[in-house]
DNA sequence: TTGTAAGCGTTATCAC
DNA sequence: GTGATAACGCTTACAA
């Protein structure tokens, strides 16, 4: 139940003595170009004002079938990683007059599917996704159908659909070979959801990066489940187990640097002396763990915003920008978690 | 721009060479109601999904004066502790079938008030906030007009508006107890948001201890301005450079922990060796910090998920229900961070 | 410079 | 069992 409509428009107009024409030109900023007299145009603002008269959006949207509103679907809200960028978008849209529905698909693909259609049926005016990352027809289909979309963090290969994210390849790159740089060798990649493109691009900077000193890098490129703190503790753990050790980590993202930190701690190691790590995605707290993390971090504020740009862009121009794909730069923060092997 | 009405309910209607109070009828559960035959429910039902309709929701807003959609508003989406209560929020809304709207006031009571207007204007069915916790007349003069409204976690004493928050007393009394069951005495109490429900609340909870202990608290409680990292760390510094130093630091919440946790490590003293520490809500990251942490962990879960279980009661009900202030305990997870001075 | 009225797509009331 | 139609509140051609 919603407030009572305490006005309408056809009471402010016959309490003004007016037609509806008129207030409803000067509310939506048309008094100049109806040339609506000054004084008109003064009373009418007043009464609405005076009469906490703001149009009905069921009406207003039924007539020009749009709602000011945007959806946001992510994996995973509790993840500060996308809470940052839901804030970012949240924010963006406000500055520029829309709502923002949220959704979260728990990683599972047939809750976006469903997501979606609410959305859809909702009547959002675009949607900015992060997908679950598996598969896109769902998303390709009512793309085509004319809903406007924008892709954050996880992309899709051939998907022509705009698409924002980390520079993955190059943060990856920049990782390993700071390991490297430190005369690390043996240094296990540990995935989160293999399939997905941020994981497979991360992976491709790591072999890359390997390959550039000539380190065979096959058995280090450890299979994860999905970015979870459980799946990092778990890989972590089997090689932890093994013999010989490697002599660093290479988290794929913030969460399973939690869980090898867990499976680190449970062995009782220490980082960097026993073992170095470094994490795809800088957290607030990475600085303050007793070993301060060194990571790579994302500009989430900016991949928000600049996905709710985007999103805006292709809603008002119905037609695509020339930039498709955007790579937002990521930085290396140097703190302690590394060690240099041959000091 | 929404996607192009591909069917509306009148061109189904006229497909199927019936009225579109019937095709409504079916369409709404009501085909026994209105003893429609089996045969024409059917055929209504396939050719709604053969051709895709779904009912336009401005219209049926329209109508029925409803949007079922509820709108969130918290301080910050980016502390984990809120963006948890938003994804129970979010799911148990999608359960009983309900969208969410959502906003971030960003601790600042102006915006908090500019985002009830912007989704009472949208029509939202009811609203869970987690105030800013300053002031509360824009509240409950919505309230009054009939919006239906729960509060979480940030109460207001003396306000009459369903409420659900931590056990914010008891959650700060155990804490307490456990460090003078440790066998301290000085504890330092460093607060967030003084003014805030939670804040006073815990500051009680942490006062009566302390007596009961017979120990002069008066000193100890330090004054915060915000829950914030920053706010933590000024007041942990400011301690640590004095002398004698407190023997342990409970923290009002998760950021202030942080905080504390870079005070700490500035001064290069470590965790619970030189200092004590014991935390308000717990985090994904508190046990794998390289000391893990000692917390008072929050039912995140079960305060999103109550919050809309009695919103939804009210909007209902229109009536309110008898249990308006709401409790959820609090737990205490006893890890490294607090050595026993007697040992 | 202002007004009249049609129409957006749905549901509820009344009629048969 | 089913149907015609008014009404929800707004914007916008078209008129004046």
């Amino acid at each position: 139940m919603t407030q009572k409509p305490t006005t309408n428009i056809r009471e402010l107009a016959s309490k003004l003595n007016i037609s509806v024409t008129t207030v409803s030109r000067v509310l939506n900023g048309k008094a100049r170009q109806y040339r609506i007299s000054r004084k008109t145009e003064k009373e009418v603002r007043d009464a609405a004002r005076e009469f906490g008269y703001f149009p009905n959006q069921f009406a207003r949207g039924l007539k020009l079938d749009k709602s000011d509103t945007l959806g946001v679907i992510v994996p995973d809200i509790s993840n500060p990683f996308f809470a940052e960028i839901v804030m970012s978008i949240e924010q963006e849209s406000k500055n520029n007059g829309y709502s923002v529905l949220i959704g979260n698909s728990g990683e599972d693909t047939d809750q976006e599917k469903t997501l979606i259609n609410h959305f859809i049926s909702k009547k959002v005016d675009g949607i900015v996704i992060a997908p679950v990352g598996i598969s896109s027809e769902h998303i390709e289909r009512r793309f085509l159908s004319g809903i406007p979309f924008v892709i954050v963090d996880r992309t899709f290969p051939g998907l022509n659909i705009p698409t924002i994210t980390s520079d993955n390849y190059g943060g990856a790159y920049t990782a390993t070979l700071h390991l490297l740089e430190n005369n690390h060798h043996k240094i296990a990649c540990i995935q989160g959801l293999n399939e997905s493109q941020p994981n497979i691009e991360r992976v491709r900077g790591y072999t890359d990066a390997m390959r550039s000193y000539n380190i065979p890098e096959e058995d280090l490129i450890i299979t994860g489940d999905r970015f979870s703190i459980e799946s990092g503790y778990k890989q972590a753990h089997q090689l932890l187990k093994g013999k010989p050790r490697p002599t660093a980590f290479f988290a794929l993202n913030n969460l399973i640097a939690l869980g090898i930190l867990r499976a680190v701690t449970e062995f009782s190691l220490s980082i960097p002396e026993d073992i170095s790590l470094i994490s795809f995605d800088e957290q607030t707290y990475s600085a303050f763990l007793n070993t301060p993390m060194t990571t790579i971090e994302q500009n989430k504020q900016e991949i928000g915003k600049i996905a709710v740009e985007k999103l805006i862009m292709q809603m008002d121009k119905k037609e695509m920008d020339s930039q498709l794909f955007l790579h937002v730069q990521t930085k290396l923060l140097k703190r302690q978690s590394i060690k240099n092997l041959k000091e």
